[in-house]
DNA sequence: CATGATAACGCAACTCAGTTGCATTTGTCA
DNA sequence: TGACAAATGCAACTGAGTTGCGTTATCATG
């Protein structure tokens, strides 16, 4: 907790953000969560702060943060943004269709990149990024089925 | 287009699928597109038609569609769903972050497949599906920098 | 500590994609 | 031809995200 809110305070310095409490609780919820979290979840989680948090702040505010490259989003197949630390590293989830829990993965790619490189050099794409996400059912809801 | 007309009735009797004029012109539009459509660039070239066509019905048939596995959707980063038919094989997209284009390609899978059954393994998880999509510039986009 | 510049904030009104309920029209098949 | 289900239109709604504008809070500077 103590060190969580030094590290983050040295984040905003590094990159010019003044210390709110806003921006406070939403890297604290970033630093903390194992899944990428959507906009309705950091509502919810603010709500419970003293006068909670309007939502124009926190779209405001992941701007921010998107533009300084702390955070990143993520597409998830439904119709919202999700957001994560940019600081981890480059990976890609699976996304349980029943259950929504989201998991990191952590896979090889170099021989996706070698496809990368090939595919960019035929059509004459430059290629900036890609997004690879994997659907199917968590241990638990394979049971239920 | 007479035997795209032929080729579409005989996927809506075998779906048992009435023939309406909204259903065969985007049966057709998906047909002849080479790209993903978005229900707005479908909408824009209904309304030419006579009276046009409400979006409700749009959305309507696209699930009806899906239902019968003719479309599938793909999302390409924007808020919006694209449709395209399930009867092209499983392919990816180079999309021009840009000027939009979207490109199909058609790339070796094997290595991805043989990292996903190892994650699913490891994890347990059953996995269905997988979205991967490629973001960048276009030659064009590239010189106009 | 005081204070001014400006970053951050709240609110209300808006856009845009997609959905729902309900009444009407249309396609199909007997 | 008529009955019945499927398809349609319309209006009102939802939920995610945006915009303009006036107010408040942070923080460097003196
Ligand atoms: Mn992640
Ligand atoms: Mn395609
Ligand atoms: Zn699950
Ligand atoms: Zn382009």
């Amino acid at each position: 907790m103590k060190q969580y809110t030094e590290e983050i305070m040295d984040i905003l310095k590094a990159n010019n953000l003044r210390m709110t409490k806003t921006r406070m609780a939403l890297m604290m919820m970033f630093l903390k969560s194992e899944e990428p979290l959507s906009v309705s979840e950091m509502l919810e989680a603010l709500s419970s702060m003293k006068r909670g948090v309007n939502k124009t702040t926190v779209y405001r505010e992941l701007e921010q943060l998107q533009l300084k490259g702390i955070i990143s989003t993520v597409q998830l197949g439904d119709r919202k943004q999700y957001y994560e630390l940019a600081s981890r590293d480059h990976h890609h989830h699976l996304i349980c269709l029943e259950c929504k829990q989201i998991e990191d993965i952590d896979m090889n790619e170099e021989k996706l990149l070698a496809e990368e490189k090939k595919m960019s050099r035929k059509k004459g794409f430059v290629i900036l990024r890609h997004s690879l996400e994997f659907f199917g059912l968590c241990k638990q809801c394979q049971c239920q089925e």
